[in-house]
DNA sequence: AGCACGCCGACT
DNA sequence: GTCGGCGTGCTC
């Protein structure tokens, strides 16, 4: 316990409660204002956690006995200056409390509390018993071909990882028997020379012009179609801003951070690429954001929690594909990785580069009315490329099979004759949506989530695609007994069925048909090692929203869009602008070189307005029409929304929750739309009952100040400790 | 969120 | 007779 008069330390802990926990010190030195953003191990009833030293305050005489920090693991705070600032600004916004934010911005070694790592890279180097040894190792294997690369210099292991996949394995051989080994060298040695990349053409140049003109903080959207060289301009920008001296950080997409994208990367900036990505061990993300915190990393391509990269010398911020639904996280804190990178760029004082083909309804409006954003237009695709045709096919009272009309299969026989490519692209995973009974009407539902469960494998079996809940189909109907059960619609199982039937091997003349989709590319690397595998030849890819973006098809003529309608009619306001951003970026891969591309949406509403728009005027068109529409509705951006989620084993705590929060967000006396509680759109998921709450407002002033006034009590609901909730401010999907 | 304490059903 | 279910209370 404490000495009276010792100052006291208030400490942010990873809890879901909204306050600071208060410490005595861990020992009788001075706590001057750099104990703040410490890391501390401190004792929390009878375990022990790792929290954020948040605040000092002076001593209080009458304060009552503290427990005591164990350990200070910082000899300097983690988090300082813009970082920590701009994190107690999310705290605030989303309402969470400041030691779960502060959790969610470390790598989860750093959470642990493990030592900040070092940051030195590593190289390989050939021994004197490897040089010797070399002659005798055989012709051609990958021991000897990396051998032989040794015995010209020492190789770092980002060049190793560009020139040779799995050089590991060959390193490992080499190593045991002592003829290779690993050595530590300064980070900021490791330099390939900068390539040269093409001549950036006129709008590109006016973009990177302006970007070298900002001061300060300047959002700017970067609005260039498929395949107009967004990356180029992002590549000028960052070499300006390593030629400042700056360091740039560059957010992308889950599957947008390819080996191909850090090759490019590394191969034209001529310093070491830090990548952070969930693909990375702990031990690696902590390194990357160690070098970062040390201002030793100048570059880093990150996903969605690469945003909490401490950046000392930041010089610019780029957001890949600005409109991804992946920069907002789901669950825990639920920030937006591309808002809370323009609020790190207004505090930073550098420019913020949202990139996209098809920007999100929120950051159209912000670059276009008001101009609060700078906008950039790249409106022609490089190279002598085209934008693809685009073709409506009315299937209304045509026969399907597997989903697919005639003319799709007429459309697919042509391209393939014509020695091109084709994707297929369905948004749905599995074999069939539904197992029906033909004669009772009975379907297979999920035991836990009230949802059809997918049929897989060919019928075989039954998976939930909520809970990941997953059985044998059964054999006969349950309720009837009756052996005519039917799976009924496609998935892009069936679809590969039915075209591995008519064009893959046995048919004349056969070509590969491949599935790409999370059943069927496990593995991290399967989808490149498949599309290498394809190469340039004729042949036809299914696939899901995986292949809506990334990977350049250069052969790819054809695109066949199946199963869109669901997407037209659904009740989720953001539901047309995700279809909208769908479209564009599937058509988007055809015809990426020299051939021409043809993009056919097959729909029964082709009178529909969305596709009527999207098809004659564009996505600019489609945007437009749509924020008329959210403007009329209350929806963003033209209004800011927060969604309170509960969730139950019984139906009822939920509701009787969000009915006292209602209340309480009443009694706040602010002007403020509350639509609920009702159950949630997806009312039984994973065995738990769910509810929600929607509040929504004019200005954001008013929903967090009745947040703020009305949380406290909230905590405090005898209901809250019965169900499982959770606030989440700006979000984009209401189930 | 954990973790302890505390009061009721099916097992050695 | 106990092991263990999860209700509720607390954590500086």
């Amino acid at each position: 316990m404490s000495s009276p008069a010792a100052p006291v330390f208030q400490v942010a802990l990873p809890l879901p409660l909204p306050r600071l926990f208060d410490y005595a010190a861990p020992d009788d030195r001075p706590a001057g204002a750099d104990e703040i953003g410490r890391r501390v191990r401190v004792p929390f009833g009878p375990r022990e956690l790792v929290g954020v030293v948040a605040a000092i305050d002076p001593p209080a005489p009458d304060a009552p006995a503290l427990r005591a920090i164990l350990d200070r693991l910082d000899d300097r705070p983690l988090f300082h200056g813009e970082l920590l600032d701009s994190l107690r600004w999310l705290a605030r916004y989303t309402h969470a409390p400041l030691g779960e934010v502060l959790a969610t911005a470390l790598p989860a070694a750093l959470r642990r509390g493990e030592a900040l790592p070092d940051t030195h890279a590593w190289a390989w180097r050939l021994t004197e018993a490897g040089a010797t040894a070399l002659p005798r190792l055989r012709n051609g294997t990958r021991p000897r071909r990396l051998a032989e690369r040794l015995r010209e210099g020492e190789r770092d292991e980002d060049a190793l990882d560009a020139w040779m996949d799995d050089w590991r394995t060959a390193a490992r051989a080499l190593a045991k028997r002592g003829h290779a080994e690993r050595v530590a060298v300064p980070a900021s040695q490791l330099a390939p020379a900068p390539q040269p990349g093409p001549v950036p053409n006129e709008e590109q140049q006016v973009a990177i012009d302006t970007l070298r003109a900002a001061r300060g903080f300047a959002p700017l959207l970067l609005d260039g179609v498929t395949g107009s060289g967004k990356t180029e301009v992002y590549l000028h920008a960052i070499a300006d801003c390593l030629a400042r001296g700056r360091q740039a950080l560059v957010l992308v997409p889950e599957i947008g951070l390819t080996p191909q994208l850090l090759a490019r990367f590394r191969a034209r900036l001529g310093v070491p690429v830090h990548a952070s990505h969930s693909g990375l061990n702990d031990g690696e993300r902590a390194r990357t954001w160690a070098a970062a915190w040390r201002g030793e990393a100048r570059v880093v391509v990150g996903t969605r929690s690469a945003v909490f990269t401490p950046l000392p010398d930041a010089g610019l911020i780029v957001v890949d594909e600005e409109h991804d639904g992946s920069y907002k996280q789901q669950d825990g804190i639920r920030y937006h990785a591309r808002d809370f990178a323009l609020v790190r760029g207004k505090a930073l004082e550098v420019p913020v580069l949202l990139g996209s083909a098809t920007p999100s309804l929120e950051t159209l409006h912000n670059a276009t009315t008001g101009s609060r954003y700078g906008y950039l237009r790249l409106s022609h695709r490089a190279g002598e490329a085209k934008p693809p045709a685009v073709r409506i096919v009315d299937v209304r009272k045509r026969p399907l099979e597997a989903g697919l009309s005639a003319q799709m299969f007429d459309a697919i026989r042509a391209a393939l004759d014509a020695g091109g490519q084709v994707l297929v692209f369905k948004n749905r995973r599995g074999y069939a949506p539904v197992l029906l009974c033909h004669d009772c009407g009975w379907s297979a539902q999920c035991p836990r989530c009230d949802s059809p469960m997918t049929v897989h494998a060919h019928g075989r079996r039954l998976q939930c695609h909520h809970c990941g809940h997953r059985k044998p189909a059964p054999p006969a109907c349950p309720d009837c007994a009756s052996l005519g059960l039917q799976p009924q619609g496609a998935g892009t199982e069936r679809i590969e069925e039915v075209l591995a039937a008519k064009f893959g091997a046995g048919s004349h003349p056969d070509v590969p048909v491949l599935r790409i989709d999370r059943g069927s590319t496990q593995r991290k690397d399967a989808l490149e090692t498949l599309l290498a595998g394809l190469g340039a030849r004729p042949g036809i890819l299914i696939g899901t929203q995986m292949l809506a973006k990334g990977h350049d098809l250069p052969n790819l003529t054809l695109v066949c869009v199946v199963g869109i309608d669901e997407g037209l009619f659904s009740a989720d306001f953001r539901s047309h602008e995700k279809l909208a951003q769908l479209l564009i970026q599937v058509a988007g891969r055809a015809g990426r070189a020299q051939r021409a591309g043809e993009v056919l949406l097959q729909t029964h509403h082709p009178e529909h307005p969305l596709l009527a728009t999207l098809i004659e005027g564009g996505y600019h068109a489609f945007a437009g029409d749509e924020l008329a529409q959210r403007e009329a509705a209350g929806f963003p951006p033209l209004a800011h929304l927060a969604l309170l989620r509960a969730e139950a084993k019984h139906a009822e705590p939920p509701m009787a929750f969000l009915h006292a929060t209602r209340t309480a967000l009443r009694d706040s006396g602010l002007a403020l739309d509350l639509n609920g509680p009702m159950p949630a759109p997806m009312p039984r998921r994973a065995g738990m009952h769910r509810a929600q709450l929607l509040l929504s407002a004019p200005a954001r002033g008013a929903l967090h100040a009745a947040l703020d006034a009305a949380l406290p009590a909230i905590h405090a609901l005898p209901d809250a400790r019965k169900v499982r909730w959770s606030l989440d401010v700006d979000p984009v999907d209401l189930y």
